[in-house]
RNA sequence: UCCCCGGUUGUGUAAUGGUAGCACAGCAGACUCUGGAUCUGCUUGUGGGGGUUCGAAUCCUCCCUGGGGAACCA
């Protein structure tokens, strides 16, 4: 265990006092109470969508919050709805959730598993007179619900629903006909199992609930063998019973549903598991809705689940966020039943905190201009010594090769300085890092266009290794990579998918899709590393000193070599910058 | 305003009738061969009114305000 991973819980077994948020304190006094004597969670998604950093939340309060007392976790998918779910979204989940560490082994379950015995459960249902077939369409249940009704005031009103002409049907005609519409006999549509509770009931979802459908669709696993499927709110508890679920956690959405929840428990005289709430995670400048994440990709506004602007686990990951960043992001928001917006520059904090301790660091230009060191001895090549991570003295030394033609970047130099601005500029002096102090004696500019296509320099010999014996003050210190040996890379430069904090709310008739950040990837193709990235692996991450942390990314091929910038380095020049413009 | 659930510094979260704390962000400074890291200090909060109590973020009440709910989705 780490130290991210034990700030995602806290200690078990205290007694329900200060530290335990409120779930654990209700787990704890149910085991207390003897309501259960075991704790059993279990993950419910549903098959249509990637992971992304708010099931992670879901994901990791129910696997921890088991593990805490001791319990188990389930994965189990809800694939009741067979137009959306696919396989492939099953892979894509189980391995995203297994890179996170939420691995519930073969503890793999599938509603669809149960579909015989949900059967049966229904038919129980109908046998005590609960349950009853329906011959309403869409349409007219909706209405018999109680629609919204516009008042004077145009304030919606709810009135009381009226029964269904066919919710008396006797029991044996509601098990032959429920018979039937598992046979195939009826259209798609044509009728429904519903729920015998209380079309006046303030909640609309105690409005005799649907359970069952009929819907002629291929499922992903069953195939064709059925042709209704369950409904969620009556598959989802006896699911959970099924599994023997003691805590069904869940987000604020499904509060209202709880009643139900309980009512198919009670009704079905199953496992009585228990579901709890809380708030469900948003982040600013990004969108956690699956909906809105497939759009992201159907429209190919992003080049898939995986593009490193998403906030899905996998694209996450190849943004280079690591498991442990993510379970220390998610231990810090902590779990509540308010509605929160957490800023995104706690998720960048969490991961520069992680990398800082464990990347190493290299030196690489992004955006390269020539530096010419006039007083270099021709043709000969310095080897000096450069520390990997200041912050962790194992990760030892490495070479870096020095010339009298360098790379540095282009926001290195200025013609003119701007206040405060301690590079180079013409008479300054600044540090090589773990090279040389040299002091910038001009420039060369295309007179045709203006631009500044070199800067010259001399170096002090007596400074090799970045000291100056005589004790001198120099203010800055800067990257550079040797011309001749550098490796070309291409940098890809992300930024916030979305301008807005909140990208949900767009203004009436504004399409959201066109609210996405346009600048949001900048891909920099005439970057220069110094030579021992060559050696990057997949999976691995950088530092690029002054710039940021870098991983690789999927798209390098062998002398082509693509860096995914995870996050910047804090930067105070910049905020200095923000503040003289 | 038919039903349900929430409101603690800018953001997120603690305090469970007894000093309103922590983290991120922000600001200021120290240090530094990364304008990185690290360290120090600072600002800002219990939505409002009544009530109970020696004492209220916490209990009661009214108001204000935010979210959710009327899918044969989950």
């Amino acid at each position: 265990m780490n130290d991210s991973e034990s700030n995602a819980r806290t200690a078990p077994g205290a007694e329900g006092g200060p530290g335990l948020d409120f779930i654990r304190e209700a787990v704890t006094e149910d085991l207390k109470s003897g309501r259960y004597s075991y704790v059993r969670t279990r993950l419910p998604p549903e098959p249509n969508g990637w992971m992304h950093i708010g099931h992670a939340k879901a994901f990791s309060i129910d696997y921890f919050v088991a593990k805490d007392f001791g319990g188990t976790c389930n994965l189990r998918f809800d694939d009741t709805n067979p137009a959306k779910e696919d396989m492939s979204y099953v892979e894509a989940i189980k391995r995203d959730s297994k890179w996170l560490g939420l691995d519930c082994g073969d503890r793999l379950f599938f509603a669809s598993d149960y579909y015989e015995k949900l059967y049966d459960l229904a038919v129980k249902l109908i046998k005590k007179g609960v349950a009853y077939v329906d011959d309403l369409s869409d349409q007219e249940i909706r209405e018999y619900r109680g629609t919204a009704v516009p008042d004077k005031n145009n304030i919606t009103m709810t009135p009381p629903g009226r029964n269904s002409p066919y919710r008396d049907r006797p029991v044996d005609e509601n098990l032959d006909l429920f018979a039937r519409m598992r046979a195939g006999e009826f259209a798609d549509g044509s009728k429904t199992l519903r729920a015998k509770i209380d079309m006046a009931h303030p909640n609309l979802v105690m409005r005799d609930p649907v359970m069952y459908r009929i819907r002629r669709e291929h499922h992903y696993r069953v195939g064709d063998a059925w042709c209704i499927y369950p409904m969620y709110d009556f598959q989802h508890p006896l699911s959970d019973a099924l599994e023997g679920v003691t805590h069904s956690l869940c987000s604020l959405e499904y509060e209202i549903h709880r009643p139900l929840y309980e009512w198919f428990i009670r009704e079905a005289e199953v496992f009585p598991s228990r579901q709890i709430e809380f708030s469900r995670l948003n982040i600013t400048h990004t969108v956690l809705s699956k909906r809105w994440l497939l759009r992201l990709v159907q429209d190919g506004v992003v080049s898939g689940w995986d593009d490193p602007r998403m906030p899905t686990i996998a694209g996450l990951r190849r943004r280079g966020y690591t498991p442990e960043s993510i379970h220390d992001f998610l231990g810090r928001i902590g779990i509540a039943k308010t509605d929160s917006l957490v800023d995104i520059q706690l998720l960048e904090h969490c991961l520069r905190e992680d990398l800082n301790r464990r990347a190493n660091r290299v030196m690489a230009v992004l955006r390269p201009l020539k530096l010419i060191i006039e007083n270099w001895p021709a043709g000969t090549v310095d080897e000096l010594d450069a520390v990997n991570n200041p912050e962790d003295a194992s990760a030892g030394t490495r070479k870096v090769p020095f010339s009298g033609e360098l790379w540095i970047e282009r926001d290195d130099f200025a013609e003119v300085p701007p206040p405060k601005y301690f590079r180079l500029f013409p008479g300054n002096s600044v540090r090589l890092r773990y090279g040389y102090i040299v002091t910038c004696t001009g420039f060369d500019k295309d007179p045709a266009t203006g631009e500044i296509i070199a800067v010259r320099c001399t170096y002090d010999p007596d400074t090799r290794g970045g000291n100056a014996p005589d004790n001198r003050k120099v203010k800055g210190t800067i990257h550079w990579v040797s011309a001749d040996r550098a490796v070309p890379v291409e940098a890809r430069l992300f930024d916030k998918l979305f301008v807005a904090e909140r990208p949900m709310d767009v203004p009436e008739g504004v399409d959201w899709v066109t609210t996405v950040n346009k600048d949001s990837l900048e891909a920099l193709t005439g970057a220069y590393a110094e030579p021992s990235l060559a050696e990057a692996m997949p999976g691995a991450s950088y530092q690029f000193e002054r710039l940021g942390y870098f991983c690789y990314d999927s798209d390098s091929k062998p002398g082509s070599l693509v860096f995914n910038r995870s996050v910047s380095l804090r930067d105070s020049w910049a905020k200095i910058e923000k503040k003289q413009a």
